[in-house]
RNA sequence: GCGGAUGUAGCUCAGUUGGCAGAGCACCUGGUUGUGGCCCAGGGGGUCGUGGGUUCAAGCCCCAUCAUUCGCCCCA
């Protein structure tokens, strides 16, 4: 333990991996602001029984992964382990149903769970998230999930599954675990792995979603939940794959997908890859009509998802279009007197809408020139005794090797010259990566 | 909470049956080159993750501990 590093879990982001996370907000704003959803920031501390009432106290999220602790006065507070029970709230305590019948919010930010780190989880961890309230119809499910895939198509991301299920709702699930505790017991219960001998009783549905292989091979013949689900699940389930059938978005029926959460009811989804090792769910979610009504709100129902960034950011990674953006100049300082004059000279450069940097010190040309090298710089600027002297500053063309004097006061027509030439290229940084 | 792998120079890593702490890259100085990338010579840098133990002698063997990482579990 030391002051000098990071928590377990807690990372820092430095570039490019601080470039990609920008990229997914941007894009978020844009993907989903074009369906109608506005952007919500939420504290990241709640008070610890908001999380306990929706997601579940029996799930493990709140059994053993949350940061809990107490306040000065003694009351418990919780690090959001995620976004909705936080966005559920605003909602209620703001009054927004009362002044929409349908509100569509998004959030990204940080979340925290104490998880054994591994690739592609963190403890601190972040999510996008956006939650569609007030709209009980198949058409918002499907709404929901045809963003979803249009926001991953945006970041370029394909070679994803989109996983579809239905849970059924309070009138039918209860049915259902019945039976699927039923035909479990009549078999070998020894079989089952320890885990899911526990789950039979707490949540039989968890182990359709075990790994274990002898597991699998008993519930390969168990009761389906797509055959025992009431009529009104049943037809607003066939309308949500009637609609993605239509919009040709691929899917699979998966009726072992099961939520971890305890608030999901009838369509639940997940966005699953291959890429990126065990932890391959990118993204998440389903609807939760009872939970806005359980935390103390109105009958409101409600759809929504959320995107694990960091995931994201892997795929991402994975690409091989991220063409770093090139600095167009770096003024080299060979001269003690140089630094100051570099200082303006920037300025003026930049203000041309020109990127680059200087020197602070002086120094010798070859440690100069290999800083201007590893920089990539299309330009290296050249300030030493005669440039300073006359009042000139060489321009040295890094790509072709060329390289040209010219007086420090027209360096303000050059860099106009240089942009015209950029016109198509982005400024700035604005788009450090390039799509393909 | 459970299991595997890994901790040696700023970075990437070698290090044989236990016997003087190594390479490449990076950095600094000098040389060569018309003003960088190549080449040559030299140089700075290490409590070998940490603490114990075995031994004449431990980077190497044993125990403990911390950290990183990949899995299990769980989840996005």
């Amino acid at each position: 333990m030391s002051a000098l590093q990071t928590i377990k879990g807690f990372a820092d982001l430095f570039e490019p991996e601080s470039t990609l996370f920008t990229r997914m907000e941007d894009t978020a704003r844009r993907v989903f602001g074009a369906y109608g959803y506005k952007e919500l920031r939420i504290p990241i501390l709640e008070f610890t029984e908001l999380f306990s009432r929706s997601i579940g106290t029996e799930t493990d999220v709140v059994q053993k992964e949350m940061y809990t602790f107490p306040d000065r006065k003694g009351r418990s507070l919780t690090m959001r382990p995620e976004a909705t029970a936080g966005i559920m709230r605003a909602y209620i305590e703001s009054g927004l149903h009362g002044r929409e019948t349908v509100s569509k919010l998004f959030s990204f930010g940080p979340m925290f769970r104490y998880e054994r780190p591994q690739k592609g989880r963190m403890r601190q961890f972040h999510q996008l998230d956006c939650e569609c309230l007030g709209a009980h119809e198949p058409q918002a499910d499907a709404e929901v999930m045809l963003m979803l895939m249009f926001f991953l198509k945006e970041l370029g991301l394909t070679d994803l599954s989109l996983e579809l299920n239905t849970l059924g709702c309070r009138e039918c699930r209860p049915a259902y675990k019945e039976a699927l505790t039923a035909f479990f017991s009549s078999l070998e219960v020894d079989n089952l792995c320890e885990d899911c001998r526990r789950r039979l009783n707490t949540n039989p549905l968890r182990v359709l979603d075990c790994k274990v292989p002898a597991c699998k091979a008993m519930s390969e013949s168990a009761p389906r939940l797509i055959d025992h689900v009431c009529g009104a699940c049943k037809d607003h389930f066939d309308v949500v794959i009637r609609l993605m059938d239509d919009r040709k978005v691929p899917y699979t029926l998966n009726p072992r997908l099961v939520r971890g959460l305890d608030y999901y009811m009838r369509t639940t989804f997940e966005v699953v890859s291959t890429g990126i090792g065990a932890q391959g769910s990118v993204a998440g979610g389903g609807r939760y009509d009872g939970l806005v009504a359980q935390l103390g709100g109105p009958e409101a129902p409600g759809i929504g998802f959320a995107c694990g960034m960091e995931r994201l950011a892997l795929l991402l990674a994975q690409q091989e279009n991220c063409a770093e953006a090139r600095p167009d100049f770096y003024i080299a300082c060979l001269d003690e007197r140089a630094p100051d004059v570099a200082v303006a000279a920037a300025e003026t450069l930049r203000s041309k809408g020109l990127a680059g940097e200087i020197s602070f010190a002086a120094k010798g040309l070859k440690g100069q020139m290999r800083r201007a090298s590893s920089l990539h710089v299309r330009h290296c600027l050249l300030l030493g005794e005669s440039e300073l002297e006359s009042q000139t500053v060489g321009i040295k063309n890094m790509d072709t090797g060329e390289q040209v004097n010219i007086s420090l006061a027209t360096l303000g027509d050059w860099a106009e010259i240089r942009c015209a030439d950029k016109a198509c290229e982005h400024r700035l940084g604005a788009g450090a990566y390039v799509s393909g």
